[in-house]
DNA sequence: CGAGGGTTTGAAGTGCATCAAATAGTGTGG
DNA sequence: CCACACTATTTGATGCACTTCAAACCCTCG
């Protein structure tokens, strides 16, 4: 096949796998070993991958849908950690965690994943020591992006946090107007952000009074991306345009 | 012992890094070449080691004293990511960040550390692939602890933070009394709790009436942990004991 | 059309921040 | 050893942001 199962217009393990920044550095033996050994499975929407804690052989790439990734405390709260889109990576830091999940992953909506076995990319990190390198950087980069998340919770305002999410989403070099449209649950987004949908809905308000965004549903419509980074980057210590930080795991 | 400067007291480069555990996998001779280039440097309290964004030449250990970690926002806010004590490492990530460093560090007491070229830290990733290995698990230990801390910040109330504090510092496996000693001001560890001076004033008040501890100044006595515990981990995914997580930057 | 989820709005409560001021603690010079 | 200056900490009063609970609204889909 050269790229696509023709039957299902899903993509093959080996071009999935082709297209995720950290393996850039594979050798085509590697990935295609890598390929070999993966596979393409379905999840339907509020279908657990794991539970935090649970025992891990495998890890996975997003192909298709959102993935949650979140954490309960005994008190039965919930935090969310990420919500993972397209090409995106979880579960293969189990790899240094005594091969246990660090956190539970679920289907916000129906998902295709290629599936991986942990002990390959093990393998993979002790042969090729460009890739684990390349896995170093990976972590280095979303290590900082953590740290950015934990600056958010604690400086920015309920509608400084909406801006900041939706510059993420937005082409960060874009001009003029733009049109932006949520991805996902406004009920999730506020779970994703911190906060309670009713507190997303009002802060929403608010910065459609302080920016000028106009918002019909899940469409959110602006003449110029600078009203919002004024409004949102003043509480955050990087500078609008933030660096992308979001094709990592 | 043969590894004591006779004079100062202080250890030798060796013999610090000897017991930083990334560097466990180095082999005598790594050791010793990183140990050449390493020095000893004096901060006194308030002085800054570097800014965020600064390029970064060198990445330190703490011998001794406290070392504040943050990044400032434009409107001038404080984020605190960190108190750093003696063993623990900063600055080195950011050879995955183009040479800059990606937070601020001070010191906040007159300090004791080590400096080493990030040069050296380059060539040894590059050279022992053990070491390289070894570094991508405290990354992935480190990046655990941060998730732990986003957790922290957004489901845990001020007391419960100040709780799980005390826990961290407390010997876990303790049983029956226990005396601890807050290991710097109150109104730093505020800031590395995310809260105000007065509200963690307040909050220790509360966290006294709630779980019977007993405070004297920076002294805190209870009889059992567990009292302690069940009332800060309630909010917190994972099950005390937690994991000591420390030893990481 | 009606059921059920997602979303918004209203009213009231809670927790933390803020501002102001009192108090305790520490180090200094006399 | 004491008085003073200065800082850390506590306390009080008030305000704001977010949460909570309740109910309405809206949209989609059978």
């Amino acid at each position: 096949m050269a790229s696509q199962h023709s039957s299902t217009g899903i993509a093959s393990p080996a071009s999935i796998l082709a297209r995720i920044p950290i393996f850039d550095v594979c050798s085509e033996p590697n990935l295609h070993d890598l390929a070999a050994k993966s596979m393409i499975r379905y999840y339907e929407k509020g279908k657990v991958f794991f539970l935090s804690d649970d025992a891990a052989d495998y890890f996975y790439i997003v192909v298709k849908g959102w993935v949650k990734l979140f954490r309960e405390t005994l008190d039965g709260e919930q935090a969310v950690i990420d919500i993972l889109s397209q090409d995106h990576v979880f579960g293969e830091t189990s790899i240094f965690h005594n091969h246990e999940y660090p956190y539970s992953a679920e289907a916000v909506e129906d998902c295709t994943v290629l599936s991986i076995p942990t002990k390959a990319l093990e393998q993979l990190i002790v042969a090729n020591s460009e890739f684990a390198l390349g896995m170093l950087q990976a972590m280095a980069k979303y290590r900082k992006h953590q740290e950015r998340e934990i600056e958010h919770r604690s400086l920015q305002s309920a509608a400084q946090r909406i801006g900041c999410f939706l510059l993420r989403i937005a082409p960060q070099n874009a001009h003029g107007r733009i049109n932006i449209h949520l991805p996902y649950d406004k009920t999730l987004i506020a779970a994703r952000l911190g906060m309670q949908p009713e507190t997303f809905s009002r802060a929403l308000n608010k910065l459609r009074d302080e920016t000028g965004i106009r918002i019909n549903g899940a469409s959110v419509e602006m003449d110029d991306i600078r009203h919002l980074s004024s409004f949102s980057c003043s509480a955050c210590s990087s500078n609008f345009p933030c660096e992308d930080l979001s094709k990592n795991d």
